[in-house]
DNA sequence: TAACTAAGTAAGTACTTAATTAGTTACAGA
DNA sequence: TCTGTAACTAATTAAGTACTTACTTAGTTA
């Protein structure tokens, strides 16, 4: 009996085919929304038949969730490769803040799919068992942080780990969510290599200069 | 000749019709985005023909465009409303602050908007010269009360201007723009007045922390 | 090797949606 | 009180768009 990795090269490849529909519709739903997407466009971009579509993932709607799913596990995996527990308070949290900045420059379908799925009210992300979880960990290590810090005088006392969970990824998304509209106004181009460095400088910046005792 | 408040009942009002039709796009386009927003939706919704939305703003791309310049000027009008100028620095950028959070708070259709607006990759913002210039003011604004600060000796020095507007933006912005899966993921309605109140609290501490000398 | 299942395709169907056409009606100005 | 025109409507059109059907082909197994 052959195992899938002895196989000689197959004219027919279910995993890599499934896998290669949910790369593209990711792309898709975080490039033009949920309604901007065409399933016919993730089936010709991934080189098949768009019954595939229907076949692996049922609707426009199921492949959506699927595409969801897979980028918040992607995100939180990024965030979990860090070792950040051994650090002192200041380290970890700047370390922190720089990876979920990066994270979001590096991942640009993970801003794509949360600014669909908030048009769209949660409509889709309600039903996951799995994402409601993904971030308890998250949340307890900043607290831990914060509680680390205030000990050590570092930290002022009395902030709120929710609200600074909230304002490490504001900062950034926001930033880059909004590129458009913002290098506009502003009259620069925000992607340059320089000025995401700034960001991110000024990001820590903030964060750690509002946690200052 | 009377003006329009004296006028008698009319069958017929251009003006009000095409603010009508203007205004009830506005919320379908931050609503459900580009894509999703239906123009027949729009007409129905205001009252009137289809044919109207076509004879008033010529497509769907032409009264996008009118309803997001006028939410552009209804934000910016906002903040010209302030009369911020007499403060001192912090009781000033304090001021900006709270007003440019309560101003999302109470205008939803601005989030909404400029969120469409970047899904489609600022592609109709950018052929307006009216919203090219209207943030210069307000950066100038920025400018000036950092610059006071700084010789009054209560804001740290070297703080950059528009990193800083960007930040006050971003803590309220991706606050609210977020809220549902936001929500979802800490197990907590954010659109409580309490909750809001406790936001707006926590942005003010995170600018003037981290602009403390 | 025949029977069976899953992978895959071609060609639709039913419906939606932006936009147009061909008119009708109210009203301002003469 | 005409009359030209802008305001407005009903009906229609052309181009999508999610999804289905009917079928073929590759690979597996009793």
């Amino acid at each position: 009996m052959n195992v899938a990795a002895e196989r000689k090269v197959r004219t027919r490849d279910p995993e890599a085919t499934r896998a290669r529909l949910l790369k593209v519709a990711t792309a898709e739903f975080a490039a033009r929304g949920y309604d901007g997407a065409r399933v016919e466009s993730i089936a010709r971009k991934a080189g098949v038949n768009i019954n595939l579509v229907y076949h692996y993932f049922g609707s426009k709607e199921g492949i959506y969730v699927a595409a969801l799913e897979s980028i918040y596990v992607l995100i939180r995996t990024r965030h979990r490769d860090m070792v950040l527990k051994d650090l002192d308070p200041v380290a970890a949290m700047s370390q922190l803040v720089r990876s979920t900045f990066r994270m979001f420059v590096d991942t640009p379908e993970a801003i794509g799919l949360l600014v669909a799925e908030n048009v769209q009210r949660g409509k889709y992300v309600r039903s996951s068992a799995l994402i409601a979880g993904l971030y308890n960990a998250l949340l307890e290590f900043i607290r831990d942080t914060l509680d680390r810090g205030v000990a050590a005088g570092v930290f002022r006392a009395g902030a709120d780990p929710v609200e600074l969970f909230i304002s490490i990824n504001a900062e950034g998304y926001f930033y880059l969510s909004n590129r458009y509209t913002l290098g506009f106004i502003l009259h620069q181009d925000l992607m340059t290599e320089e000025r995401l460095k700034a960001r991110e400088d000024h990001i820590v910046s903030v964060i750690l200069g509002y946690l200052r005792p």
